[in-house]
DNA sequence: CTGAATCCTTAGTGATACTG
DNA sequence: CAGTATCACTAAGGATTCAG
């Protein structure tokens, strides 16, 4: 198997590949070995849980409410507070979304038997942890932002019939 | 503003911190500077596109099929190998999927003038890089996987009431 | 203040049939 | 072989109202 058009390219892109602790393996050899996700069944006994994770951190709010908390002193934040900070998000959702993270573990949520009530949700450990790989899906997304909006400009050029994306 | 606690954290969770090149800064400094995601019109002009994007990582086939052509000969394969690697793929979704994955030049797309017609797809260089930041997602997810599975068990334990999520 | 409950709209997905 | 077109279904999301 050629790996080396491989390696080539990301060592033009990518220089700081050598220095993850697991990566003496190339992204290829790595993802050769898991995640054939051919199956349904692989992700029912969580052989292939990416899919499932990737799509909550794809709704439309996980995100942005985590980095959010990230920027709270302590990570740490009250319901009208995160609501404030996120005025697009509907009620509804922002329940919805809290919820869905604390049953991940991702944060936690702590309710004050006051009057009137307050509640207060911070990151948890785990829930910090995953801010340094998201970071770099940020890095990526940033440095290649506006090659990808050209490259979506080249595309709906060549192909003017209507677009069924309506992004951007 | 005290970062003591979330570098402590972090340092017990992901010991690969400073060895990222953004890595001076602690993810906590990073996402202050950008994407407060407050508003819709951020999304516009591109300041916060990682919602964008993370949706689109986020549907059900982008990753996977990422994945697949990952592990292919030079990360090139025709349309119906790929349709075979994911047998639970409709061909609309095939279809649909490789073309907003091509619009986003993430991977390119070659047809050939035969009979019968050959198409083939393969990564590029862009859609290759992305393969590093992935890992590090896949190793947290593979890392932490089973904590999030125990943390949902207990969740649901002390919320007895039907769980909206049909996940697991 | 912090939700839960309800209703409603629409985007995403799949099944099927058809075509160059 | 590699699609497009059409239809139907489901789940995600938003608006609004009610409640502890």
């Amino acid at each position: 198997m050629k790996l080396d058009t491989y390696s080539q390219a990301t060592a033009e892109i990518n220089e700081n590949e050598a220095l993850k602790d697991a990566g003496e393996q190339t992204p290829k050899e790595f993802f050769a070995k898991k995640c054939d996700g051919s199956k349904k069944e692989d992700t029912k006994h969580g052989v292939c849980p990416l899919r499932e994770l990737l799509s909550r951190l794809g709704d439309k709010w996980s995100v942005l409410l985590i980095l959010t908390l990230a920027r709270m002193p302590k990570e740490r934040a009250r319901f009208s507070e995160l609501k404030r900070s996120l005025p697009d998000i509907s009620q509804r959702m922002l329940t919805a979304t809290l919820r869905n993270l604390e049953r991940d573990g991702l944060i936690s949520r702590e309710m004050f038997a006051e009057v009137p009530p307050r509640v207060e949700y911070q990151l948890t450990e785990l829930g910090v942890s995953i801010l340094n790989p998201m970071r770099d899906i940020v890095n990526w997304i940033e440095g290649n932002w506006t090659t990808i909006i050209t490259s979506r400009e080249v595309f709906d050029q060549k192909h003017p019939k209507e677009v069924e994306s309506e992004l951007q």
